[in-house]
DNA sequence: TGCAGTGTTGCTTC
DNA sequence: CGAAGCAACACTGC
């Protein structure tokens, strides 16, 4: 799921409705959520966390790579990473006591099973909600500090990521295996299990090439193939091939258009290719590709 | 029915 | 130090 599009796709929801609100109060079904160490899980660090957000007005929200930033007034910032099955949902909410659920008072994609997952509950100063569900229990929430976003690489859809900047990242793992590296945060942000596998079909690379073996022709086309895929993903709205939706419930639109990933068994479409398209393990991540033309 | 597979990432191990 | 493996958790689908 949420891969930079995906992730994207959500902040950009966040930003016509967030802006100028605040919040009034937060709920979370302690100690269930979420993730490791500073984080909702810690019941003193929520406490804490809540007192300092509660009536702060939201100033604006970003995005760093797959990280989403809600930005307070007075500096103060929230950071949640959605990791692999985590949403942020906006509408109106109530607590179903019988079945200690929050469940969605609107018809439509908000009555999405997704909701089930709740675990915590922003109320905002209009009386909607932020609802953040998560079946996984793997996302994070909590207060941004200094040292969160600092090993991240560069911006891949900045217009000052230009292809010498691609190489020059790229060749900081020349023994690494091109699609794992693509993957990594530290080298590049945004890039997941499926846009990797759709940039490499692209550009015709084998996800097993070492870096140190990339061409410069070769780099150029997964350098065009990446700006393209993530800009395509963004029109799309996202990739629900699996759980993603966007903050109303919908879906995006990009599982439409792969040409790799989940397409085992599949004849290669591209033109005149008489390839398939296979299924492998490649750095513990499933990786498809095509068994001809990416080489 | 049981087990393999699922978007992420950070920690441990080699 | 870097690379690889695995755990965190819970569900779906074959």
């Amino acid at each position: 799921m949420p891969e930079l599009p995906e992730v994207q796709t959500t902040v950009s929801g966040l930003q016509k409705v967030l802006p100028k609100l605040h919040f009034t109060d937060v709920w979370s079904d302690l100690p269930s959520p979420i993730n490791t160490s500073q984080t909702f899980k810690n019941k003193n660090y929520f406490e804490k966390t809540k007192k300092l957000i509660l009536n702060k007005k939201v100033v604006s929200v970003s995005r760093r790579g797959k990280n989403i930033l809600i930005h307070f007034e007075k500096n103060l910032t929230l950071l949640v990473h959605m990791k692999m099955t985590g949403h942020l949902l906006y509408g109106t909410y109530f607590f179903d006591n019988q079945e200690k659920v929050w469940k969605a008072k609107e018809k439509g994609p908000l009555q999405d099973p997704y909701n089930r997952f709740i675990h915590v509950v922003f109320t905002l100063s209009n009386k909607k909600h932020l609802a953040f569900s998560d079946a996984r229990k793997f996302g994070k929430i909590a207060l941004l500090e200094e040292h969160d976003l600092a090993h991240l690489g560069p911006e891949p859809l900045d217009a000052h990521f230009t292809l010498p900047r691609f190489k020059e990242r790229l060749s900081k793992k020349p023994k690494g295996k091109v699609k794992t590296v693509l993957m990594e945060q530290s080298v590049i942000v945004g890039v997941g299990n499926i846009y990797s596998d759709e940039i490499l079909w692209l550009a015709g690379v084998h996800p097993e090439r070492k870096v140190a073996d990339i061409t410069a022709d070769e780099m150029k086309a997964m350098f065009t193939a990446m700006k393209q895929l993530l800009r395509k993903g963004v029109d799309f709205g996202g990739d629900s091939t699996s759980d993603y939706r966007n903050i109303h419930g919908e879906r995006g639109k990009f599982q439409y258009h792969h040409q790799a990933y989940q397409q085992t068994g599949k004849p290669c479409s591209k033109k005149s290719c008489r390839g398939v398209i296979l299924r492998k393990v490649i750095g513990g991540r499933s990786a498809h590709f095509c068994s001809i033309h990416q080489k």
